[in-house]
DNA sequence: AGTTCCACCCGCACGC
DNA sequence: TGCGTGCGGGTGGAAC
Protein backbone atom coordinates (compact mmCIF):
# COMPACT_ATOMS: atom_id res chain seq x y z
CA UNK A 1 0.00 0.00 0.00
CA UNK A 2 2.95 2.71 0.08
CA UNK A 3 3.33 5.52 -1.20
CA UNK A 4 4.64 8.67 0.17
CA UNK A 5 1.90 9.40 1.89
CA UNK A 6 0.49 5.90 2.94
CA UNK A 7 3.96 5.62 4.54
CA UNK A 8 3.81 8.61 6.54
CA UNK A 9 0.59 7.49 8.02
CA UNK A 10 1.65 4.27 9.12
CA UNK A 11 5.12 5.60 10.72
CA UNK A 12 2.95 8.65 12.55
CA UNK A 13 0.96 5.83 14.17
CA UNK A 14 4.41 4.02 15.29
CA UNK A 15 5.73 7.19 16.50
CA UNK A 16 2.40 6.87 18.75
CA UNK A 17 2.94 3.26 19.75
CA UNK A 18 6.41 1.19 19.60
CA UNK A 19 9.07 4.49 20.75
CA UNK A 20 10.33 3.40 23.59
CA UNK A 21 9.66 -0.07 23.52
CA UNK A 22 12.32 -2.91 23.15
CA UNK A 23 12.44 -5.17 20.87
CA UNK A 24 12.15 -8.99 22.36
CA UNK A 25 11.96 -11.69 20.08
CA UNK A 26 11.89 -11.79 16.56
CA UNK A 27 10.33 -14.25 14.47
CA UNK A 28 10.96 -14.47 10.22
CA UNK A 29 8.13 -16.58 8.81
CA UNK A 30 9.81 -15.86 5.08
CA UNK A 31 13.33 -15.56 5.43
CA UNK A 32 13.95 -14.00 1.59
CA UNK A 33 12.02 -10.97 2.77
CA UNK A 34 15.24 -10.46 5.55
CA UNK A 35 17.80 -9.17 3.44
CA UNK A 36 21.51 -9.63 4.01
CA UNK A 37 22.49 -7.09 5.83
CA UNK A 38 25.68 -6.60 7.73
CA UNK A 39 24.40 -7.36 11.18
CA UNK A 40 21.86 -10.22 11.63
CA UNK A 41 18.23 -9.90 12.31
CA UNK A 42 17.57 -13.01 14.58
CA UNK A 43 20.24 -12.38 16.54
CA UNK A 44 21.64 -8.95 17.03
CA UNK A 45 17.80 -7.28 17.01
CA UNK A 46 16.70 -8.82 20.36
CA UNK A 47 17.13 -6.53 23.31
CA UNK A 48 17.41 -3.54 21.04
CA UNK A 49 15.37 -0.24 21.92
CA UNK A 50 13.04 1.77 19.34
CA UNK A 51 14.27 4.98 19.62
CA UNK A 52 12.94 6.60 17.02
CA UNK A 53 10.65 6.14 13.97
CA UNK A 54 10.71 8.09 10.58
CA UNK A 55 10.26 8.33 7.10
CA UNK A 56 12.71 8.36 4.46
CA UNK A 57 11.14 8.21 0.71
CA UNK A 58 8.85 4.79 1.28
CA UNK A 59 10.97 3.05 3.81
CA UNK A 60 10.23 3.01 7.37
CA UNK A 61 13.49 3.59 9.55
CA UNK A 62 13.72 2.87 12.92
CA UNK A 63 16.34 4.03 14.92
CA UNK A 64 17.66 1.60 17.77
CA UNK A 65 19.53 2.18 21.00
CA UNK A 66 22.87 0.80 19.58
CA UNK A 67 23.15 3.56 16.83
CA UNK A 68 21.71 0.65 14.24
CA UNK A 69 18.73 1.24 11.94
CA UNK A 70 15.83 -1.25 10.74
CA UNK A 71 14.31 -0.21 7.90
CA UNK A 72 11.22 -1.89 6.23
CA UNK A 73 9.86 -1.38 2.84
CA UNK A 74 6.48 -2.48 2.59
CA UNK A 75 6.67 -2.47 -1.59
CA UNK A 76 3.44 -3.63 -2.97
CA UNK A 77 1.26 -5.25 -0.49
CA UNK A 78 3.14 -4.55 2.71
CA UNK A 79 1.25 -3.29 6.25
CA UNK A 80 3.26 -3.08 10.19
CA UNK A 81 0.71 -3.04 12.72
CA UNK A 82 0.89 -3.14 16.53
CA UNK A 83 -1.21 -5.59 18.35
CA UNK A 84 -1.44 -7.68 21.82
CA UNK A 85 0.61 -10.62 21.29
CA UNK A 86 -2.49 -13.04 21.75
CA UNK A 87 -4.27 -11.52 18.73
CA UNK A 88 -5.51 -13.74 16.43
CA UNK A 89 -2.69 -15.42 14.07
CA UNK A 90 -2.75 -13.80 10.44
CA UNK A 91 -1.34 -16.11 7.91
CA UNK A 92 0.19 -13.66 6.13
CA UNK A 93 2.31 -11.66 8.75
CA UNK A 94 6.37 -12.81 7.64
CA UNK A 95 8.33 -10.87 10.26
CA UNK A 96 7.22 -10.79 14.29
CA UNK A 97 8.48 -8.40 16.41
CA UNK A 98 8.19 -8.96 19.90
CA UNK A 99 7.81 -6.26 22.65
CA UNK A 100 9.17 -6.02 26.31
CA UNK A 101 5.28 -4.78 27.13
CA UNK A 102 3.87 -8.05 25.51
CA UNK A 103 2.58 -6.75 22.09
CA UNK A 104 3.88 -7.51 19.02
CA UNK A 105 4.80 -5.56 15.73
CA UNK A 106 3.91 -7.19 13.05
CA UNK A 107 5.09 -7.10 9.33
CA UNK A 108 2.08 -8.55 7.16
CA UNK A 109 3.12 -8.37 3.43
CA UNK A 110 0.45 -11.17 1.43
CA UNK A 111 2.71 -10.71 -1.58
CA UNK A 112 5.94 -11.49 0.00
CA UNK A 113 7.42 -8.26 -1.96
CA UNK A 114 8.52 -6.34 0.78
CA UNK A 115 11.93 -6.06 2.84
CA UNK A 116 13.63 -5.72 6.24
CA UNK A 117 16.90 -4.89 6.47
CA UNK A 118 19.29 -4.30 9.29
CA UNK A 119 22.19 -2.08 9.40
CA UNK A 120 25.00 -0.27 11.38
CA UNK A 121 23.80 2.92 9.24
CA UNK A 122 21.09 3.45 7.40
CA UNK A 123 23.11 5.16 4.61
CA UNK A 124 24.11 1.31 3.47
CA UNK A 125 20.16 1.13 2.18
CA UNK A 126 18.91 4.52 1.32
CA UNK A 127 22.03 6.01 0.23
CA UNK A 128 20.75 6.04 -3.29
CA UNK A 129 17.78 7.86 -2.47
CA UNK A 130 17.09 11.14 -3.84
CA UNK A 131 15.45 14.05 -2.01
CA UNK A 132 12.26 13.94 -0.15
CA UNK A 133 9.75 15.64 -2.12
CA UNK A 134 7.98 17.93 0.89
CA UNK A 135 11.49 18.86 2.42
CA UNK A 136 11.92 22.38 3.29
CA UNK A 137 15.33 22.30 2.20
CA UNK A 138 13.88 20.67 -1.21
CA UNK A 139 13.00 24.29 -3.07
CA UNK A 140 11.69 24.94 -6.53
CA UNK A 141 14.82 26.13 -7.86
CA UNK A 142 16.23 22.99 -6.70
CA UNK A 143 13.67 20.74 -8.89
CA UNK A 144 14.67 22.88 -11.37
CA UNK A 145 18.59 22.38 -10.93
CA UNK A 146 17.54 18.97 -10.85
CA UNK A 147 15.13 18.23 -13.46
CA UNK A 148 16.93 20.17 -16.37
CA UNK A 149 19.38 18.29 -17.88
CA UNK A 150 17.35 15.25 -17.86
CA UNK A 151 16.06 13.41 -20.76
CA UNK A 152 13.21 10.48 -21.68
CA UNK A 153 9.75 10.39 -20.44
CA UNK A 154 8.78 12.49 -17.10
CA UNK A 155 6.05 10.37 -15.52
CA UNK A 156 9.41 7.39 -15.12
CA UNK A 157 11.71 10.03 -14.20
CA UNK A 158 8.99 11.34 -11.39
CA UNK A 159 9.01 7.47 -10.10
CA UNK A 160 12.92 7.11 -9.82
CA UNK A 161 13.37 7.00 -6.25
CA UNK A 162 16.86 8.23 -6.89
CA UNK A 163 15.65 10.89 -8.67
CA UNK A 164 12.51 12.03 -5.99
CA UNK A 165 11.83 9.88 -3.03
CA UNK A 166 8.39 8.57 -2.01
CA UNK A 167 6.93 9.43 -5.76
CA UNK A 168 5.00 6.12 -6.98
CA UNK A 169 2.13 5.46 -9.83
CA UNK A 170 -0.64 7.30 -8.07
CA UNK A 171 0.98 10.70 -7.26
CA UNK A 172 2.95 11.11 -10.36
CA UNK A 173 -0.15 11.00 -12.43
CA UNK A 174 -2.11 12.94 -9.88
CA UNK A 175 0.84 15.25 -10.39
CA UNK A 176 0.92 14.92 -13.73
CA UNK A 177 -2.76 15.97 -14.25
CA UNK A 178 -2.44 19.34 -12.07
CA UNK A 179 0.35 20.70 -13.66
CA UNK A 180 -1.55 19.74 -16.87
CA UNK A 181 1.77 17.39 -18.45
CA UNK A 182 1.05 14.40 -20.64
CA UNK A 183 2.74 10.95 -18.71
CA UNK A 184 4.90 10.45 -21.99
CA UNK A 185 6.11 13.91 -22.59
CA UNK A 186 10.14 14.12 -22.48
CA UNK A 187 11.44 16.25 -19.59
CA UNK A 188 13.59 18.13 -22.08
CA UNK A 189 10.56 19.11 -23.63
CA UNK A 190 8.88 21.17 -20.41
CA UNK A 191 8.98 24.74 -20.74
CA UNK A 192 10.55 26.37 -16.91
CA UNK A 193 6.77 27.08 -16.22
CA UNK A 194 5.75 23.55 -16.45
CA UNK A 195 8.56 22.47 -15.12
CA UNK A 196 7.76 24.92 -12.20
CA UNK A 197 4.01 24.03 -12.26
CA UNK A 198 4.98 20.50 -11.77
CA UNK A 199 6.94 21.21 -8.60
CA UNK A 200 4.20 22.80 -7.16
CA UNK A 201 1.66 19.90 -8.23
CA UNK A 202 3.72 16.93 -6.59
CA UNK A 203 3.95 18.85 -3.00
CA UNK A 204 0.53 20.12 -3.45
CA UNK A 205 -0.80 16.08 -3.78
CA UNK A 206 1.13 14.67 -1.23
CA UNK A 207 0.60 17.28 1.23
CA UNK A 208 -2.98 16.86 0.51
CA UNK A 209 -3.09 13.33 0.75
CA UNK A 210 -0.91 13.14 4.01
CA UNK A 211 -3.96 15.37 5.20
CA UNK A 212 -6.56 12.29 4.19
CA UNK A 213 -4.17 9.72 5.54
CA UNK A 214 -3.27 8.58 2.55
CA UNK A 215 -5.40 6.40 0.15
CA UNK A 216 -7.47 3.58 0.57
CA UNK A 217 -8.06 1.23 -2.55
CA UNK A 218 -10.05 -0.77 -3.65
CA UNK A 219 -7.99 -4.31 -3.28
CA UNK A 220 -8.06 -3.13 0.16
CA UNK A 221 -4.29 -3.89 1.60
CA UNK A 222 -4.62 -0.40 3.63
CA UNK A 223 -7.38 1.00 5.31
CA UNK A 224 -8.48 3.90 6.76
CA UNK A 225 -7.26 6.71 3.77
CA UNK A 226 -9.65 9.16 1.77
CA UNK A 227 -7.21 10.40 -0.37
CA UNK A 228 -8.98 7.83 -2.86
CA UNK A 229 -11.97 10.51 -3.28
CA UNK A 230 -9.85 13.20 -4.49
CA UNK A 231 -8.30 11.32 -7.18
CA UNK A 232 -8.56 13.39 -10.83
CA UNK A 233 -7.11 10.62 -13.32
CA UNK A 234 -5.76 7.56 -11.35
CA UNK A 235 -8.00 4.51 -11.80
CA UNK A 236 -10.74 6.37 -13.27
CA UNK A 237 -10.54 5.62 -17.32
CA UNK A 238 -13.59 6.30 -18.98
CA UNK A 239 -14.82 8.59 -16.52
CA UNK A 240 -15.05 12.35 -16.52
CA UNK A 241 -12.16 14.48 -16.43
CA UNK A 242 -13.38 16.54 -13.56
CA UNK A 243 -12.03 20.00 -15.20
CA UNK A 244 -13.37 19.73 -18.54
CA UNK A 245 -15.46 16.79 -18.54
CA UNK A 246 -13.29 14.43 -21.57
CA UNK A 247 -12.99 10.79 -20.72
CA UNK A 248 -10.19 9.97 -18.94
CA UNK A 249 -7.62 7.33 -21.11
CA UNK A 250 -5.24 4.92 -19.97
CA UNK A 251 -2.45 4.04 -21.34
CA UNK A 252 0.85 1.51 -20.96
CA UNK A 253 4.28 3.08 -19.69
CA UNK A 254 6.79 0.89 -18.05
CA UNK A 255 4.23 -2.02 -17.72
CA UNK A 256 1.91 0.44 -15.92
CA UNK A 257 -0.84 2.03 -16.05
CA UNK A 258 -0.75 5.39 -16.79
CA UNK A 259 -4.06 8.11 -16.38
CA UNK A 260 -4.20 11.16 -17.84
CA UNK A 261 -6.95 13.64 -19.22
CA UNK A 262 -6.47 14.11 -23.30
CA UNK A 263 -7.61 17.45 -23.27
CA UNK A 264 -6.33 18.99 -20.00
CA UNK A 265 -2.47 17.53 -20.45
CA UNK A 266 -0.32 18.64 -22.96
C1' DA B 1 30.89 6.20 -20.75
C1' DG B 2 26.95 7.11 -18.85
C1' DT B 3 21.81 7.30 -19.55
C1' DT B 4 17.73 5.68 -20.86
C1' DC B 5 14.59 2.21 -22.17
C1' DC B 6 12.31 -2.15 -21.91
C1' DA B 7 10.94 -6.80 -20.91
C1' DC B 8 10.88 -9.56 -17.21
C1' DC B 9 10.80 -11.12 -12.54
C1' DC B 10 9.33 -11.51 -7.78
C1' DG B 11 4.01 -14.29 -4.46
C1' DC B 12 -0.41 -13.52 -4.19
C1' DA B 13 -5.40 -12.00 -4.54
C1' DC B 14 -9.15 -10.56 -7.07
C1' DG B 15 -12.43 -9.76 -10.78
C1' DC B 16 -14.15 -10.96 -15.13
C1' DT C 1 -9.94 -22.39 -15.43
C1' DG C 2 -7.46 -18.83 -17.30
C1' DC C 3 -6.01 -14.20 -17.95
C1' DG C 4 -5.22 -9.47 -16.89
C1' DT C 5 -4.17 -6.39 -13.31
C1' DG C 6 -1.66 -4.33 -9.33
C1' DC C 7 0.04 1.88 -4.18
C1' DG C 8 7.40 -1.26 -5.97
C1' DG C 9 11.60 -1.78 -7.71
C1' DG C 10 15.80 -4.46 -9.18
C1' DT C 11 18.17 -6.55 -13.16
C1' DG C 12 20.38 -7.27 -17.43
C1' DG C 13 20.99 -6.02 -21.91
C1' DA C 14 19.88 -3.18 -25.93
C1' DA C 15 19.48 1.34 -27.66
C1' DC C 16 20.70 5.97 -27.56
Amino acid sequence: MPELPEVETIVRSLQKTVIGQRIVRVVVEWPPMVQRSPLNVLTELPGQRIQEVHRRGKYIVFSLSTGAVLLIHLKMSGRVYVCAADAPPDPYVRVTFGLEDGREMRFRDPRKFGRVYLAPDASRVLGHLGPEPLDEHFTEEMFLVRINGRRGMIKPLLMDQSFLAGVGNIYADEALFQARIRPRRRAETLSEEEKRALYRAIQRVLIRSIELNGATLADGMYQGGSFQNDFCVYSREGQPCPTCGSPIERIKIGQRSSYFCPTCQT
